[in-house]
Parts: C-alpha cells; structure tokens; sequence
DNA sequence: TGCTATTAATAAGA
DNA sequence: TCTTATTAATAGCA
C-alpha cells in the first residue's frame, strides 16, 4: 500500500492516466559499453540565469512547470509543519492560478492584519492605550522608535497603510457584482477544466496525502477576459 | 560581473555576512585514497516522508528552511515568467508569513473571483444571459454538464459557495476593529521585528533582483496573540 | 546557523 | 508531453 517501488515522486496528480513509462531499459545496462547511439540525448538540465525569460513559449513552459513545482513545495510544507499555505498567482494575462483555500486564509489574513480604521483619537481600539497625548498609537509610536530601526518602521508604516487603503477599498464602493466579466455558464466550466488542468494543488491542513488518497481541489479559477 | 566561481546559489539575503567557505581543501583530492579521516561529517539529505514531523524542534526547523525555498521558488518564478505571486503562511501557532505584496493580490483575487452577489434571477449581471427560464447561470449550467465532469463540477460550486461565504463576512458584521488584539506601539514593532527576521522574500514584478540589488520586504506581520 | 551527501526539481531536446 | 543530464534544495549533523 505504501510501497511505491522505484521512483516515489509524490503523486499528486488524479491516477487519470498511468504513466506509461517509454522505455523501461534504461536500468538494465548502465554502461555505455556498447552505446550505439547515444549522441547525447539532452544537453541536461542548463543553469539559467533568474531574469524575465524573452521568449514566450519557453516562459509559458516555465510558468507551468515552476508553478507546479511551486505548489507541491507549499503542499508538502503544509502537511509537514502542519502550517497552512495559500498562494495566488497572477500570469502575465492576468490568469489566476492559486492554491490552497485562498479564501479562508485570506480572510484570516485580513483579520488578523492589524489595520485600524477610527481615525477620531477618542475612539476605543481595544486594550491598547491610545489616546493619552492627542496622537494615535501610530503617531505616538515614531517618537520612540530606535533611529536605526527607522527603515524598517517606515516599512511597517507602508504596509500597514497598503493594508489600510485595501480594506477600504473592499468595504467601499463594492462595484465588484458590477465588474466582474460576466463569467457565463460554459465558459466558466471550460476556463475552469482549463485551468484545472495545470493545477496539482491540495492543501489546507491534511489535503496532501502523498500518494492516492483523496485530493482537494486548489481553487480553481480564471478570469474570463484575459486583459485583452 | 556575472562570474560568481563556484556555487552560485542565488543569494537572496541581503550580503551582510561573506560566505566563510569553512574547508576549500575538498576538491582538491577527490579520491578517497588517504582519507585519514572523514567519519560520514554528514549523512547527507535522506529521503523523508510526506507526513506530518512529530518532533516540534525538527518540525520548526524543516519550517524554516523550506519556507525559505518557497519563497525563493516564488520570487523566482516571479522575476523569470513576470508573474505576481503573494503567500499567505500561518504556522500551526498561527503566525504569519506572507510574500509578496499579499494585499494588493489579495484585492485583486477577490475583484476577479466570480461572486455573485445577486439572487434575484432578474438581476443583471453583466453580459451573460443569465435569466431566459429563471434559473441563475449556475444552476442552468449544471445541465449541461457531462456526467464524468460532475466531480468536477460540484467542486467548483463548491468553491464558489466559499468564496461566497467569505465575501459576505468581509462585507457584513465587520467587527474586525473590535475583535483586533489590539497591536500596541512596542510589541509591533518587536514583533515586526521578528518576524521579518526569517523572512528573505521580495516579490510583486521585479522585487528579486539576482545577487545584490535593493530588495522589496515582503508584508511582515504576526499575530500579536499567537492563539494561546 | 553552516556544511555535505543526497534527493528533488527542472532546462533542453525529442 | 516524456526523458535525461544537470543544477538546486535540503535532511541530518556539528
């Protein structure tokens, strides 16, 4: 049941279809005694250099492989730290492929994230003391931040004000109904069979396990009008 | 310029401290023909398996250092195929690490997620005839859907409910401000401090510049009460 | 943490 | 896609 025999790559893709496995002779004779042809059948895998790739069909094969890559690292970090992981990934076209339950973390996310909507220094902003000076608890803050921690507080700063402006952002004007490209009935199963497709994801506590039993879907979705 | 001699592992960290290289002395005699002695220093990486690390201290450390691949993968990925990738990571103690700018994906994931908000069947959603027998699109489309897609298919619903689900508690009751553990002046910085400690990410569009270049931070935050 | 011996990921090619 | 030849990541130690 665990055992695999040969190569026990994680399985992480539905047994849809059994790797047929070309030529299986290639452990038989390791010697290239005889080696009648063997004109070097690869250059093996090249060490690249981490920059935009140029060409688009070798970037499209990189994406998808380095993102499959990506999402088994994360699957398996999952089910070993017991930690839970979602990414979301947006291609070039503005695709989105992510993985784990983006949702729920990223609602977790965004609760979690400290972000302070009163603006009034009367307001009550749970225990921590805020309003003793007129100067909310950011304010306040800088005056006794370390000089040499500056950047990074300024960074923190930044942040906190990103958080700031996208959770505004999100309870605002809400046009998203109104945006949103339609998103109509076949094509959405066909981006999402698409999609899908690419995708060997599984995650969220216990989705990854190993190798046959049941898989979680990653979620799955693409946005119907690739940025034109 | 680019001739970095040996190994180049792409140096994500920031270059404070210079590689020591302890022994250089090992290519020198590859042969083991003296080997006075060299008592297996290491037992090198072992083959381990995808479950669940009982030992905490071993746990927190494969934590560590495969978090750390993830996000380089990420950054990466990220620099070679210009794609955008944000990380949410909460730790079993539910700390945060995240890579990438989380909060401008996180929006954008959630304006292009297909929600729909609508349940009126008169209701216009955008150009996909959605109303013609009073059915939704997704409930029309479950019609012609094949019957060897309907796994398939139920799951995509199902994420669709979630992101349903999630889109109405970030709109709604919005208790958010109440129920954040308040974040005080000092232990966010600490605790800022801290958690950027293990992070070495850089992302969204060109953060990860190689060896050396200026390097974005990702979104640093932790939850200031780790789950008691 | 840093160091190796190994395993795992993957760039090219077919 | 599938198969290698290589490079890159990392498990176990110190």
């Amino acid at each position: 049941m665990e055992d695999v025999g040969e190569a026990s790559t994680i399985t992480c893709l539905p047994p849809a279809k059994q790797k047929p496995l070309r030529n299986p002779n290639l452990l038989a004779n390791q010697k290239k005694e005889t080696t009648p042809k063997k004109p070097r059948t690869t250059k093996g895998r090249q060490k690249i250099e981490i920059k935009e790739i140029e060409v688009e069909n070798r970037r499209q094969v990189t994406f998808s492989k380095r993102r499959t890559g990506l999402f088994k690292k994360a699957a398996e970090l999952s089910v070993l730290c017991g930690a839970q992981i979602g990414i979301i990934t947006f291609s070039r076209c503005d695709r989105i492929y992510s993985f784990g339950n983006v949702d729920t973390l990223v609602d977790k996310y965004i609760r979690k994230t400290p972000v302070m909507l009163r603006t009034n220094p009367g307001g009550n902003v749970a225990a921590g003391g805020e309003n003793n000076d007129g100067l909310m608890w950011w304010e306040r803050a800088v005056e006794s931040v370390p000089e040499e921690d500056m950047e990074e507080y300024k960074m923190a700063l930044g942040v906190l004000r990103e958080n700031l402006l996208t959770r505004i952002s999100q309870m605002g004007n809400d046009r998203t109904v109104e945006n949103l490209p339609a998103f109509p009935n076949e094509m959405a199963m066909a981006d999402w069979k698409l999609t899908n497709e690419n995708l060997m994801a599984s995650n969220d506590r216990g989705g990854y396990l190993g190798n046959d039993a049941g898989l979680d879907l990653a979620v799955p979705f693409m946005s119907p009008k690739p940025r034109q």
